[in-house]
DNA sequence: GGCCGACTCGCCGTTTTCGGACATCGATGC
DNA sequence: GCATCGATGTCCGAAAACGGCGAGTCGGCC
């Protein structure tokens, strides 16, 4: 018999406290502590700070801007459908940007559009999987879990990594969108 | 089914490099290269030079004083008011000049001048169909896609033609208008 | 008083923008 | 099953902005 144990622990960002989650096969989920999908850690999970320090220093170096691609063990639940969407985000490369339309293309389902994004909204591994990587076909930033500003934060800090600066000066003529 | 390719070619003047653009059915389009509407031709354009030698003579000839009407087969495409106006600008007679006001008037649509005028910004052939001979009421020569001074050019030029003055020298009294 | 320039406002086709109405497809709840 | 709901996108029509203008008004200036 396999150890299903469910571990949990918080970690501090600069987008306010995440909660995370596993099982002995990988991170299950990200919540944000004031995020639209937040809720109480089922009671009969152990809080663990070792269980997680895998995730908490990849997470913490992502912040940082020293990381930009993931290297966890997975194991988000949804159906298959939204795993072949979740799949999908991981292939978005850090610092870009894709539409939902696009992403609907890419698992082969082009008239799903809708669909991809409820699926979006379902991520049950923000940041690690970068929903927030996904806008609208206009540009727009349209909705994320921890809040537009936090989609806005997270695309700045990857769009100021990317383009190598570390100072966090705003961007020559690059304004925000809407 | 019909040839629908489109050819282009180039051709320098005394005002600039102008690009000739033409279908099977004639002539489409005249840009000034550093003109207003000036845009890169399309990729599936061909650039041929034996294509465009009908309107190559005929604007030779202009440009050399020694032809005051066109005769050519055009194509320009537009709305039926741009057409009207445009067909309209084929009347005015080499050398001579017409009001915005005039020429709605013409037109039937005494009314419609700010959109004569719009019309007469969106003339896709300059110099064939003269819209430099359009000049406001008050004499002012107001607007022009290639520049104001490449119409005070064609104007100048025309006069001095249509005077037998084909030395150039300035018209004794004739200075050019504001 | 007569002339000129700056300004205002009406005109009208075109272009651009904006908003609402659908199509579309999983997931969810009954 | 069936109806409903989304972190969408496309289309269509209405409304507003925009010009290569002109006529009328109002102040200044000789």
């Amino acid at each position: 018999m396999t150890d299903e144990t469910i571990h949990y622990d918080e970690l501090p960002t600069p987008i306010g406290r995440l909660l995370l989650v596993a099982d002995a096969q990988g991170l299950r989920e990200v919540w944000f502590e004031n995020g639209r999908h937040r809720r109480a850690p089922a009671p009969s999970w152990v809080r663990s700070r070792a269980a997680l320090a895998f995730a908490r220093t990849q997470l913490e170096e992502y912040f940082a801007g020293t990381r930009q691609a993931f290297e966890l063990p997975l194991h988000p639940v949804g159906t298959p459908f939204q795993l072949a969407v979740w799949a999908e985000l991981a292939r978005i490369p850090y610092g870009a940007t894709v539409s939902y339309a696009e992403l609907a293309r890419r698992i082969g389902q082009p008239q799903a559009v809708r669909a991809v994004g409820a699926a979006n909204g379902r991520n049950p591994l923000p940041i690690v999987l970068p929903c927030h990587r996904v806008i609208g076909s206009d540009g727009s930033l349209t909705g994320f879990g921890g809040g537009l500003p936090t989609k806005r934060f997270l695309l700045a800090l990857e769009d100021r990594v990317a383009r190598g600066d570390l100072f966090g000066l705003p961007a020559a003529g690059g304004g925000t969108r809407r």
